[in-house]
DNA sequence: ATTATTTTCGGAAACGTTTCTGAAAACGTT
DNA sequence: AACGTTTTCAGAAACGTTTCCGAAAATAAT
């Protein structure tokens, strides 16, 4: 893997090493015929600068790392695709690291990224713990920084985050509408906003009718989480009437056992997911789901971290809410 | 961020950078006292190793590249997984880049990557063109690099790789079976050896029952792809018995249209994916799919890499085929 | 023609490591 | 006590860039 470098060049052409570079970078003074010559020689040379040295003297990468918590959902994916497309117009690079839920990965991936000299991060938890305290250390050291999805509480920090609380209160409204009193409320881990948040929305719902509230069930976000708190429920006889879930892949872990235990969804349960994945309106029966804007929220998340890019750390923190839709469809309705 | 380097250490206990340097990396002379002195102290001071200027120097990173086509399906983050889990534990990091399906943002990816200084290279190919000639200068420049899943066909390389004849051939025989004679068979890409197995697989299959083979038609691997096509059959009242499709999400699109437009699955038209996502047990009907190992075929591709890293370059290219499962559902059965 | 100004470029330092070379210090051998 | 070995370290070069500084060449001004 032997390289051309800007030395093979400058040899080439008998011109100092920083003429070269120069020409490359035009903000120098350079004579445009000179520039071309050496470019033409470069391309037929096939010459590429070697980025690791650049960062090396410049001090940065024009790499965005981004740390999401899982893969098997498609949203955190269709985030990145969002996030892509705004950073490559501004030729940064995306580097891509999961946590696989861990939180001790977590950071161990955003000092990887941080060594590697990624100019900002964008992060979603997979927990609140001793990482916490690391990306206060990095905001403290102006390294850019944004979080969304899953975000942290106490942080000063930009956020992108979806309007948790309003949806959770309407999609609870609107089992309370279809005349479900027992809703039981399954949340996400209790340390994220998140969690916190939809649980506002829930009680609200709840208050705004004057029903009391159900029970609430703290769960992941997999498939599995879903498929043991369900057979935790039939196994304990405790069965609710209506059901919101933390995300799609739950509530469809848990229909799958009540389906199979013999329970009719929606006559029996009714349950309303959360995230609109693209499962939800071709499982059977199609599923009730909060639509988050994905894309929309990865964009958030970059055009963000532009603004900090550009203004060298000098930012103020900003929290951008983004506004979604309840798809409503089979799992909720019953038809009287 | 300014961060501790080497010298600060050498400094504060006015030691030679190079004795320092030996410290971390015991390979050299070194006396255990002083070792332990300066790694007690660089602990004290916070240090962390600069991996771009280790880079630079060795010209290596320790870091492997994995370039996939997509993120829409959760067979490739699957991979992804499966890759890591043997990669960590040999203390490579990966770096994740999606080329889109576009073959031109997929080179552009790979060069990036090895600008980067990437130690190897695990990579599904979006498609074939001018991508093939730049990885065959790559293998030969002694690039460690193994394909998998969408393989290029003529190119001396590591590949890992479903048995794509062998299950088209069950699946077709299943669907044979199960008296249907007129089999619409959806390809990928013509290029792909994939395909091309897959096609024989299901030739043999007809041969075999002494049956003629239905029509081909080929097709991306997206839900989008799936849709196009089915509407397509419809306007031109071109209806098949049965579908064997390219993957789970081109079949899932054929289904909603085909269930839309009033057929019923599998009354009038019966149909089996491939690659067995997540959703194929819980769509409606359920879909009978051929079940492919994804984790195995990423940690198929980490261990042929991790073997090429090791002996340097010189290997001989091996293709490993691995065996998968037809998960037979509702789809693709009718009880007569 | 002389000087002042601008344009263009070469040389060298710097980024943070690793690694080569060789020298000093410690030890052993006779 | 003199010499040979081994252990331990310091110094410097190298990796491939960018960038600072200043000098030479070209141009403009007097």
């Amino acid at each position: 893997m032997k390289h051309v470098t800007i030395k093979d060049i400058a040899k080439e052409l008998s011109v100092a090493v920083s003429t070269v570079s120069r020409a490359f970078n035009d903000k120098y003074d350079i004579k445009p015929e000179t520039r071309d010559r050496i470019l033409k020689k470069a391309a037929e040379m096939g010459y590429r600068p070697n980025p690791i040295a650049r960062k090396l003297v410049q001090q940065r990468s024009f790499n965005i790392g981004i740390i999401i918590p899982e893969f098997e959902n498609s949203f955190f994916p269709q985030v990145i695709m969002g996030a892509q497309e705004i950073l490559y117009q501004h030729n940064y690079q995306v580097l891509i690291m999961q946590s696989n839920e861990s939180v001790d990965l977590e950071v161990r991936n955003a000092k990887t990224l941080v060594d590697n000299m990624v100019d900002g991060l964008i992060i979603s938890l997979s927990g609140v713990g001793n990482n916490i305290s690391y990306y206060k250390e990095l905001i403290g050291k102006k390294m850019p920084l944004v979080f969304f999805n899953r975000v942290p509480e106490n942080i000063e920090a930009s956020k992108v985050v979806f309007d948790d609380y309003k949806w959770a209160f309407f999609a609870t409204e609107h089992l309370i509408h279809q005349g479900f009193e027992d809703i039981l409320f399954i949340s996400g881990a209790d340390e994220l906003i998140l969690s916190k948040n939809r649980q506002r929305g829930y009680d609200d719902a709840h208050k705004k009718h004057r029903i009391p509230t159900g029970k609430k069930i703290t769960c992941g976000f997999s498939m599995q989480d879903g498929v043991q708190i369900a057979e935790n429920l039939i196994s304990k006889n405790n069965i609710p009437r209506a059901i919101l879930a933390a995300n799609d892949a739950c509530a469809i872990g848990m229909i799958r056992v009540f389906k199979d235990s013999g329970f009719k969804i929606p006559e029996d349960i009714a349950i309303v997911g959360f995230s609109e994945t693209k499962m939800a309106a071709h499982i059977s029966p199609t599923l009730t789901s909060v639509e988050q804007p994905t894309y929309e929220i990865g964009k958030a998340a970059a055009q963000l971290l532009l603004e900090q890019l550009q203004n060298k750390g000098i930012h103020i923190p900003q929290t951008i809410v983004l506004n979604g839709r309840l798809n409503v469809r089979e799992s909720s309705v019953v038809l009287s």
